[in-house]
DNA sequence: AGTAACCAGTATCCAATGGATACCGTCGAA
DNA sequence: TTCGACGGTATCCATTGGATACTGGTTACT
């Protein structure tokens, strides 16, 4: 459907392309990849997220459809987040963007310090 | 370098995350792809967006050394950006998340939505 | 002569967002 | 009895994003 107009505002790739730009987003699948996982675990491998934030970013994620909330009646309360396949499938195109920024990382520091001495 | 910690705030892959996530850059770069652009000519191509915004996002991207802005003295004055080598190469991990999100929408709208009959 | 348009932005203001910090209830352990 | 684990809220404030209006030099139009 109506290829590369993500220019149109109204566009849904838009929508899509605000929540996948997402900073808490791209983290949190890089980490479920792995497998399911509790708020505090998550929380605690993304460093510097706050808890009201991860809440905004899993709910909206769940919303999307990217992962599900899975609520054990347990005590201490637990709480799994997964993946779904579509979340899954994002893997793929996120790992393109993290390495690349790992790869690029040095270029863009030097460029950003105004040391223009790179030559790779 | 080490690899895969995006999660620690500190690491610096953290801060290039943050940029080529912006939504605007992005739309930038998918714009750019195909040759220099002028500013009302970029503005004009990305719905949406208003003019400071995009004046600062041109900026950290050129800053980033994603860039180049070109001011010809001329008048009506004209300024053309066009990206590096590096911006250039931020293309197809771009266009994967792009080409992700254009695929997948109607799956995410529908989850959005609460319409859970989407099979594909 | 006056005026409008072009271009690449600023300036100003307001709303939404992001983030820091503190707090909640339930339960078992010390 | 008080503490900690857990999965969050509540509250507040700073930063950001976005809407709208404006600038200035020149040329084209009326």
């Amino acid at each position: 459907m109506t290829k590369g107009n993500a220019f149109d505002p109204n566009c849904p790739t838009r929508l899509v392309l605000d929540r996948i730009g997402d900073k808490w987003t791209v983290l949190v699948v890089l980490n479920l990849c792995q497998g399911p996982m509790r708020f505090t675990q998550l929380k605690d491998q993304i460093g510097g997220v706050t808890p009201k934030v991860l809440t905004q970013t899993l709910r909206a994620m769940a919303r999307d459809g990217l992962l599900t909330r899975h609520v054990f009646a347990e005590v201490p309360p637990r709480v799994e987040y997964e993946l779904t396949e579509l979340g899954h499938s994002l893997r793929a195109p996120i790992q393109a963007i993290t390495d690349w920024a790992e790869e690029h990382v040095l270029q863009v520091m030097a460029s950003r310090t105004g040391t223009l001495d790179q030559d790779e």
